[in-house]
DNA sequence: CTGTTAGCGCATTCAG
DNA sequence: CTGAATGCGCTAACAG
């Protein structure tokens, strides 16, 4: 192997121009240059990776961490990767299955010098836990949180919150069921308010309501499918915070014998593959930029740089899970 | 940030004996480890990996390469890590997004000393083309090739079809058509010879069967479903080669006003979480072992181990998208 | 514009 | 058992 001293000696100059030339900091001359790169030619020379990591204390590479594998994470690390490669930077994978000692562990490479910054897609421990780490690099998370020190590329969930409802009112929906995350979650927060000013504003009795938090659990859509099943006065539509839950809420309905939308219209949240696949009306908000714009959070700090974010949007997908003209069951 | 000389002082002893401490490597007499212990407590030491990788020449970590994302991969990435995990290594993704060069440049990361090893899932570039490759590491896939230079985890796709097909036959269904992956795939030459052992032991005509190959693009299962649907005389049953286009074949055989299983039965291949939110019944063949398989391959040749491979299984799991009493259709 | 020099933090000789 | 010395490959400061 090659290293920059072979290429010093044949190209006769000393290690320093080659090094000069490789990384394209300081001057050099034409001359120089050319006999340099003919000589890393014909040496067959690769800089050590290792090494230029080792010099300059820096791994070019950023963590990606989540507890395990769901729908979402897929574009998630995609754009991720993507944007990151951009930049020059690698993707170091990190599964913690829900293990919080596993997920300290990959926080703790940021001190070790194995990454130089780290992004959480699902945590196991709690954000003043993780906030604590950022004295060792920048933290970002697509999560909506409130820490001076985890940037949040988070999208506001109250606007395609209250644009569900809407459109669910529009098609004349009235007995809606809402199943929301963890009570903790700000987006949970943020969709409570947009339920009671959904109400307020249309004069409908909130009280009658079927609301349903902390259904993020493993097998929630079973559950909520046999809740709904079992209820006195069923709801018409239900209005999900994942698409993840609301398909395994039509999968396990469908196994009771009920049907999408003739028994009860559905609408999920995030747009993802699966909802394309059993044709879920959602809502679809920019999961990709915010992917990049935590990347750059991130690269921004890393290099002392002000790249710009990109701005974030929402959108209504209407797709076959809920019927344009309702007009109530029989 | 304090070194290994930090520690050496506060210790009273050299740099070379918290070394051996440290890594493990030479003998220390009890006293001196006692005294570099606590001095490693006291100066809150943390060996910087970068330093011992440029030293060792080794990264501990394994590329994980492919196109892009898709339902399978989250199983294989989430098995890979973790075992990756179990033996102190990390994994560096890449999407390849079928871009050649960008695989080639990942494979070249091995070169550059930034990887020690590779796993690919799904490749662009000609399995000739990747083995030139090995010379500098471990290259591995749970793809069905046959390679000198590079590993292959995999699983010999001619007895589950069997299966498949077996149980087809004794549900009733006689009229079954074959959705195969790409011709030069190894498993759908398995998957032929499947079809034609099966033909002929059934005394069933081959001559009318439907066998389409290459059904392996972005968009295959919606095009099956047209075809299947303009068929003069329809198939009653479908045997793909992958839960993802079988999916996607139902998804839009839906759209079409077609109901699966009472128009056509599907069985799918691989057991993916999609398979069972859309209750498709399918051929499970631990994947996850595929996967562990891979990665044992990878570090026996790192690590010049001898650490035994797991045995892999095939089985049918049956679910409701094959009727188990069918009598032909009226 | 270019060569010389001095480390980065660690593991590994080699003596003792 | 332990310390001193050496070098991995590269970059950066410094002096020309």
């Amino acid at each position: 192997m090659a290293t920059i001293i072979d290429v010093a000696k044949a190209a006769g100059v000393s290690k320093s121009t080659v090094s000069r030339v490789v990384s394209g900091n300081g001057y050099v001359s034409k001359e120089s240059r050319e006999k340099v790169l003919k000589a890393m030619a014909d040496t067959g020379y690769i800089p050590n990776a290792l090494a230029r990591h080792f010099q300059s204390g820096e791994t070019k590479t950023i963590g990606f961490l989540a507890q395990g594998y769901f729908d979402t994470l897929g574009v998630f690390l995609e754009t991720f990767t993507q944007i990151a490669r951009n930049y020059g930077y690698f993707i170091h994978l990190y599964f913690t299955g829900g293990d919080k000692q596993k997920e300290l562990d990959a926080l703790n490479l940021m001190k070790y010098k194995q990454i130089d910054g780290v992004f959480i897609l699902t945590r196991s421990n709690d954000w003043e836990t993780i906030a604590a780490y950022s004295m060792y690099g920048p933290i970002a998370t697509w999560h909506r949180i409130d820490s001076p020190n985890i940037y949040s590329s988070y999208v506001d969930h109250y606007d395609g919150y209250v644009m569900s409802l809407n459109y669910l009112y529009d098609c004349g929906y009235r007995k809606i069921g809402h199943i929301l995350g963890s009570a903790k979650n700000l987006n949970t927060q943020a969709r409570l308010q947009a339920i009671d000013d959904f109400y307020r504003e249309k004069k409908l009795a909130l009280a009658d309501a079927w609301v349903s938090t902390n259904s993020n659990f493993e097998r929630s859509g079973q559950v909520i499918a046999k809740q709904w099943a079992e209820q006195d006065e069923r709801c018409d539509a239900l209005a999900f915070f994942s698409d993840d839950i609301a398909a395994q809420f039509m999968s396990s309905l469908q196994l009771l014998g009920y049907s999408v939308p003739d028994d009860v219209a559905v609408i999920g949240f995030d747009n993802s593959r699966l909802s394309e696949l059993m044709h879920l009306t959602t809502v679809e908000y920019s999961l990709d930029k915010q992917a990049v714009n935590s990347f750059i959070y991130i690269y921004n700090a890393l290099n002392d740089k002000k790249i710009p974010e990109e701005p974030l949007a929402v959108r209504l997908v209407k797709r076959l899970t809920v019927q344009e003209d309702f007009r109530g069951h029989a």
